[in-house]
DNA sequence: GCGATCAGGT
DNA sequence: CACACCTGATCGC
C-alpha cells in the first residue's frame, strides 16, 4: 500500500496520486492509475471546493485512466478539469500560483507501467532536474532498456531521483513468476476444463480492481470465450477489452462477483446467480488470482495450486518483484530513490538500504567507463547494423554512467542478443518462437513432475523424447549474473526434494482430492524468461482512433485461428491487447504533427498555454534550448514501434530443449483438472543440482 | 447524513 | 506471506 504522501522533493508544487493535506495546495495533480489507495482525498468536499476556485489546477493522467475514473459518478466533478496526456509524449505544464502568478515550467512523459489498464510512470524534467515516479508498477528484466524516453542520445538520462514502487522489494520476494507463465498456466488449467463440455464453467474469483483485464482478453482470445462480468461500461471505449467482456450470464468463463461469491460456490453456484444450463448442472472451478512468490534460488515456482477439489490459486502480480525492481532501479541508477511503499516486515531504513546501491552515489569511488544504460532500439534499429555499431564502438560523451558490476553482468543481452540478431534476425525469430512454446511446455512438464513428486514419492522417470529435442542453432541463453545460479534447461527437471521448502504450497489432502496428485502446476522461472515484454493485455494506456492502421496498428490485437496458435506465441502473450484503447477523435495525423494532444484542447482553448508537446527533450536542461543529440529521433514515431515488439530479439533461447508432445499435455491437462492421477517419470538427476 | 478511520473479510 | 478492495462499526461534524 503506498505510504507515498504526493509531493517530490524536486517538484513540491505539484501533487501525485495524493490529494489530501499539504496536497490541497498543488498547483497540479497527477493520477498514475485509477486504484482506491491511490486516489485518496480525490473525491474530498475539501478539494472539490479547492477545485472551483482554482480554475488553473487540472489533473493529468492518461486518457485511459480518466476513461475508467470518470466512470464513477463520484469523480464526475473532475470532467472538465482532467488533461490527458498521451502516452511517451513528452508534454510540457506550466504550474501557476495564482496568488502571486509564479510560473513554473516542466515537462511530463508519461511511461506505461504495466500494472492495470491506464497505469503509468511519470517522468519529469524541469529546473530541478529529472525525476521518475513509478507509481505501481509491473515490469519485467530489461523493460527499462527498452523505454525510449527514458533515454537521451541513445543513454539512459540523468535522473535525479526515482520514486520507486518498492511493494516486492525484499528478498523474500525475489521472483515472481512472470507474466507469460501465469497466464498459460491459467489459460492452459481453464482450457482443460471448459473443453471437456459446454457445462464446465469456471470462475475467476477476482477482486473489485483493474488489472486482470489481460488476463481476460488473453483468456477470451485463446479460448474463444467471452468472459462474463458485472460492469463493463468503463470500457465501452476500450474495443480491445470490450470486445472480450459480456454482460451475458450464458458463458463458460466466469469473473463476475458477489459478496457471498465464495459462498454460493459452495452450493455450485456462480456469483451471478447462475447454476445450471439447459436444466443441467453446471460443473465449476474456481481459480483465484493472488501474488505467489519465491527465494533468490528458488527455481521452482507452481503457477498454479489446487486448494481444494475444485479451488485453485493461480499466480498473478501486479507488482515487480524483488529481482525486476533491482533490475529496474539499477538499469536507471538515479542519485536518489525513494521508496513508496514499505514492505510489511522491513523498515523505511532497511528498504532504503537496499535501493542504495543501486543508485549512482554509492559508486563513485571506482571511476571506470562502462557503457551501460543503452537504449535497446525495437526491431527498427536492431537490424540497422550501422547504427548499432556506432552506438556500441563510439566512446559515449560525458556525463559517464559508472555501474556496479551487478548491472553489467545483468544485462548481457545488451550486448550479446542485439549483435546475434543483427546477424540472423529471421533464425534469431524463429528460435525466439520456438523457444517461447517450449519454455511454456517445458513448464508444464516441471510441473507435473513436481506434482508427482511431491505427493507420492515416485521414483519413476519422466522421459523426454529425444526427438522433441529443439533445435536453436547456436543461440544462447544470456548468463545470469556470477554469484546467483546461473540458469540452465536442466534447472526445469529439477527434482521435487531438491525444491527450498518455500516453493511448496500447501496442498488439499490427499483424502480431499481422492488420491495422490495434487495437481500443482510448476513452471521455471529463471528470470530470464521475463523479457518478454510484460506490457502485453490491456495494461497500457492509449487513446486512438479505433480503426487507425497507421501510426498505431491494432493488428497485433486480431483473433488468431486455434491452427495458428502454435505458432504465434509472442502474438498472443505479448503483444495480444497490448494497447488498450479509446475510441475517440484524435487522429494519427495530429499526433505526428506534434499538435496538442490534450483531450480538452478543443473545448478548451486556455490549455494551450499551458500543455503543450514537446518534441524532443534533451539533457540535461530540458526547458533550454540545449542541442540535441544525434539519436534524437521524431518521438511519435518511433516511440510506437519501439513498445509493441520491444523484446522480440532479446529472448534467448536454451540449448538442450526438449518439446513434450501436445496431446501428451493435453491429456495431462484434463487428468488435472479432474484431480485425477499423474504418473509421471522423472528425469535423472539434473547436471545443475545445487 | 456524510466522511474518516478501523477491524475484519475475501 | 500481499494486494485492493468491500462491508460494517464507531466516532465526529
Amino acid at each position: 500500500m503506498s505510504s507515498f504522501q504526493g509531493q517530490m522533493t524536486e517538484y513540491p508544487t505539484i501533487s501525485i496520486d495524493r490529494f489530501d493535506r499539504e496536497n490541497l495546495k498543488a498547483r497540479a495533480y497527477f493520477l498514475s492509475h485509477c486504484h482506491k489507495d491511490h486516489m485518496k482525498g480525490l473525491r474530498a468536499p475539501t478539494l472539490k471546493r479547492r477545485l472551483e476556485c482554482s480554475l488553473k489546477v487540472f489533473l493529468y493522467c492518461s486518457p485511459v485512466t480518466k476513461e475508467l475514473l470518470l466512470t464513477s459518478p463520484k469523480y464526475r466533478f473532475w470532467e472538465k478539469r482532467i488533461r490527458t496526456i498521451e502516452i511517451e509524449t513528452p508534454t510540457q505544464i506550466s504550474l501557476v500560483d495564482e496568488a502571486s502568478g509564479e510560473k513554473e515550467e516542466i515537462v511530463v512523459t508519461l511511461l506505461p507501467a504495466g500494472h492495470c489498464p491506464g497505469s503509468v510512470m511519470f517522468l519529469f524534467q524541469g529546473n530541478n532536474g529529472t525525476v521518475l515516479y513509478t507509481g505501481d508498477f509491473r515490469l519485467a528484466k530489461g523493460e527499462a532498456s527498452r523505454m525510449e524516453l527514458l533515454h537521451s542520445g541513445g543513454r539512459v538520462k540523468d535522473i535525479q531521483s526515482v520514486y520507486l514502487d518498492t511493494t516486492f522489494c525484499d528478498p523474500r520476494f525475489y521472483q515472481i513468476p512472470s507474466r507469460e507463465e501465469c497466464l498459460s498456466g491459467i489459460l492452459e488449467l481453464a482450457r482443460s476444463w471448459i473443453s471437456r463440455s459446454p457445462y464446465h464453467v469456471v470462475w475467476l474469483n477476482c477482486k473489485a480492481a483493474y488489472g486482470y483485464e489481460y488476463l481476460f482478453t488473453n483468456l477470451s482470445e485463446e479460448l474463444g470465450v467471452q468472459v462474463h462480468v458485472d460492469k463493463l461500461d468503463m470500457f465501452r471505449n476500450m474495443p480491445d477489452i470490450l470486445h472480450h467482456l459480456t454482460t451475458d450470464r450464458n458463458t463458460q468463463i466466469h469473473a463476475c462477483r458477489h459478496p457471498k461469491a465464495e459462498e454460493y460456490f459452495q452450493w455450485s453456484k456462480l456469483p451471478c446467480g447462475v447454476t445450471s444450463k439447459n436444466k443441467i448442472p453446471l460443473h465449476t472451478i474456481s481459480i483465484k488470482p493472488s501474488t505467489m512468490w519465491f527465494g533468490e534460488r528458488t527455481r521452482k515456482t507452481n503457477v498454479i495450486v489446487r486448494t481444494g477439489e475444485s479451488s485453485y490459486r493461480a499466480c498473478f502480480s501486479f507488482h515487480s518483484s524483488y529481482s525486476e525492481i533491482k533490475d529496474f532501479l539499477g538499469y536507471i541508477c538515479p542519485a536518489n530513490a525513494y521508496p513508496n511503499v514499505i514492505p510489511v516486515g522491513l523498515t523505511v531504513d532497511k528498504v532504503i538500504d537496499i535501493l542504495k546501491p543501486l543508485c549512482r552515489s554509492s559508486q563513485s569511488t571506482e571511476l571506470k567507463y562502462k557503457p551501460l544504460g543503452k537504449l535497446k532500439r525495437a526491431r527498427q534499429t536492431q537490424l540497422d547494423s550501422e547504427e548499432e555499431d556506432e552506438l556500441f564502438d563510439d566512446p559515449l560523451p560525458t556525463p559517464l554512467r559508472h555501474k556496479v558490476p551487478y548491472q553489467l553482468t545483468c544485462h548481457p543481452e545488451v550486448f550479446s542478443m542485439t549483435r546475434l540478431s543483427k546477424k540472423q534476425p529471421e533464425k534469431l525469430q524463429q528460435s525466439i518462437e520456438c523457444y517461447k512454446i517450449e519454455s511454456m511446455q517445458s513448464s508444464l512438464l516441471t510441473n507435473f513432475l513436481d506434482c508427482e513428486e511431491s505427493n507420492s514419492e515416485s521414483e519413476e522417470e519422466l522421459e523426454i523424447p529425444p526427438s522433441a529435442q529443439g533445435d536453436l542453432g547456436s543461440v544462447t541463453a544470456p548468463q545470469e549474473k556470477a554469484d546467483v545460479e546461473v540458469p540452465q534447461w536442466e534447472a526445469f527437471f529439477r527434482r521435487n526434494d531438491e525444491i527450498p521448502e518455500e516453493s511448496l504450497e500447501n496442498v488439499p489432502s490427499s483424502t480431499e482430492i481422492g488420491g495422490s496428485q495434487s495437481p500443482k502446476l510448476f513452471s521455471d522461472s529463471d528470470g530470464e524468461s521475463t523479457h518478454i515484454s510484460s506490457q502485453n493485455s490491456s495494461q497500457s494506456t492509449h487513446i486512438t482512433d479505433q480503426g487507425s492502421q497507421g501510426w498505431d496498428s491494432q493488428s497485433d490485437t486480431v483473433l488468431l485461428s486455434s491452427q495458428e496458435r502454435n505458432n504465434r506465441e509472442t502474438t498472443s502473450l505479448d503483444k495480444g491487447a497490448y494497447r488498450t484503447k479509446i475510441k475517440e477523435s484524435i487522429s494519427g495525423c495530429q499526433m505526428e504533427q506534434n499538435i496538442l494532444v490534450s483531450q480538452e484542447t478543443h473545448s478548451d482553448l486556455k490549455s494551450k498555454d499551458e500543455v503543450s508537446i514537446v518534441p524532443s527533450v534533451g539533457e540535461p536542461t530540458p526547458m533550454g534550448g540545449e542541442k540535441h543529440t544525434l539519436e534524437e529521433k521524431p518521438m511519435l514515431t518511433s516511440t510506437h514501434a519501439d513498445s509493441q515488439s520491444s523484446s522480440d530479439f532479446e529472448i534467448p533461447s536454451t540449448p538442450e530443449t526438449e518439446l513434450p508432445k501436445q496431446e501428451h499435455l493435453q491429456s495431462l491437462y484434463e487428468k488435472l483438472a479432474m484431480g485425477e492421477s499423474i504418473v509421471v517419470k522423472k528425469r535423472k538427476s539434473s547436471l545443475l543440482d545445487i
